[in-house]
DNA sequence: TTTTGCCTCATACTTTAGTATGATTTTAAT
DNA sequence: ATTAAAATCATACTAAAGTATGAGGCAAAA
C-alpha cells in the first residue's frame, strides 16, 4: 500500500499512457483517422507527453541544491597572551626576577619597584643584573623586549 | 543493490513502459488492428518527448541555492597595530621624537640611537627629555609603557 | 621680513641604572 | 645533616640616563 501511495506519480503515468492510448485506438476504430490527423496526433503526443514529462521530472527528482558555503572571516582577539614555558624554564628565571622584569615592563624605576616588594634598592639592582644576565642583554628596556619577544611577559 | 535502490524511479518507468506496450499487444490482437504502426509510433513518441521533457526541467529549472554561511576563525597574529593618529597628533611628537621613542622601545641606548640617526648623544638625551615631557612620564621605559598604551608605537 | 617651531649640539650637573664582589639567611632537595 | 640554590643586603664603583640652559641653523608661516 505504501508502495502506491509513494509512487503513485508513476503509476498516474502508466495509467495516463494507457488512457490516452486507449482514446486513440477508440477514435481510430470509431472515426477512422488515419490519413490527415495522424501528424498532428503526433504533435498532440509530443506536447502531451513533454508537459508530462516535465511535471514527472519536477515531481520525482529531488530538488537541486548548490550548497554555497559562504566562510565569513570571524576576527579573533589577538589579545591573548600565552604563557611560553618552554622558554622561561629554559632560562631558568627565578620568581623574583620574574616580579622584577615584569615591574620593569611597568616602567617603574629600581627605587620604585625595592617599595613595591618591599625589598631594598640594592636587592632590585641585584635582581635585576642577574635578570640582564639570563636574558643576555645589557639594558633593562632590552631586557623588556626581548621578554616581550620571548612571550614571557605579556 | 545500491543501483536498484537508487534508480529504482526509472527501472518502474521501464517497467509501465514494457507493461503498456503488453497492453497495446493485447488490443492490437483482440481488436485485430492491423495497421500497428501507428500505436508503436506514437510510444515511440510518447516516450522520447517524455524524456525530452525531463530533461528540458532538469535543464531549465534552476537550482536552489543553499547559501550556508560558516563563521571561520581568524586568530589575528599581534602585526594588527593600528596607529592611533588621534592620539599622536594630540601629544605633538615631531619626527624625531618618534624615530627616538622607536629606537628606545628597540632596546637601544642613547649612544646607540645617536649613531642609527647619525647624531650626536647629547642631541638624542634633547630629543628623549622633551619627548619625556610630552609624554609626561620621567624614564624611558615609562615612555615605551605609556607609547604601547596609547597605540603609538607596536 | 620677522617669527616660530624644529633640529642640532654643547656644557654642566644630578639621578638612576648597572656591575662586581662578598656576606648572611632562607628554603628545598639529596 | 649536608648541599645547593635562591633571596636578601651592603659597599664601591662605572656607565648610562635624564635635566637645565643656551645657542646656532633652517625652513615654513605670518
Amino acid at each position: 500500500m505504501k508502495f502506491i501511495i509513494r509512487n503513485r506519480s508513476i503509476l498516474l503515468y502508466g495509467a495516463s499512457l494507457a488512457v490516452l492510448l486507449l482514446i486513440m485506438k477508440w477514435l481510430e476504430w470509431r472515426l477512422i483517422i488515419i490519413d490527415h490527423t495522424f501528424e498532428l496526433y503526433a504533435g498532440a503526443v509530443a506536447v502531451l507527453f513533454t508537459a508530462l514529462g516535465i511535471w514527472l521530472s519536477n515531481k520525482l527528482t529531488r530538488p537541486k541544491t548548490n550548497t554555497i558555503i559562504v566562510e565569513k572571516e570571524v576576527v579573533v582577539e589577538a589579545g591573548d597572551f600565552i604563557l611560553n614555558e618552554v622558554e622561561l624554564t629554559r632560562l631558568g628565571l627565578t620568581s623574583r626576577e620574574m616580579e622584577v622584569l615584569q615591574s620593569i615592563a611597568d616602567g617603574l624605576s629600581n627605587q620604585q619597584i625595592a617599595e613595591r616588594l618591599f625589598l631594598s634598592l640594592n636587592t632590585i639592582k641585584t635582581h635585576s643584573s642577574k635578570l640582564f644576565e639570563k636574558l643576555e642583554v645589557q639594558r633593562r628596556t632590552q631586557a623588556v623586549e626581548k621578554a616581550r619577544k620571548l612571550k614571557i611577559i605579556p
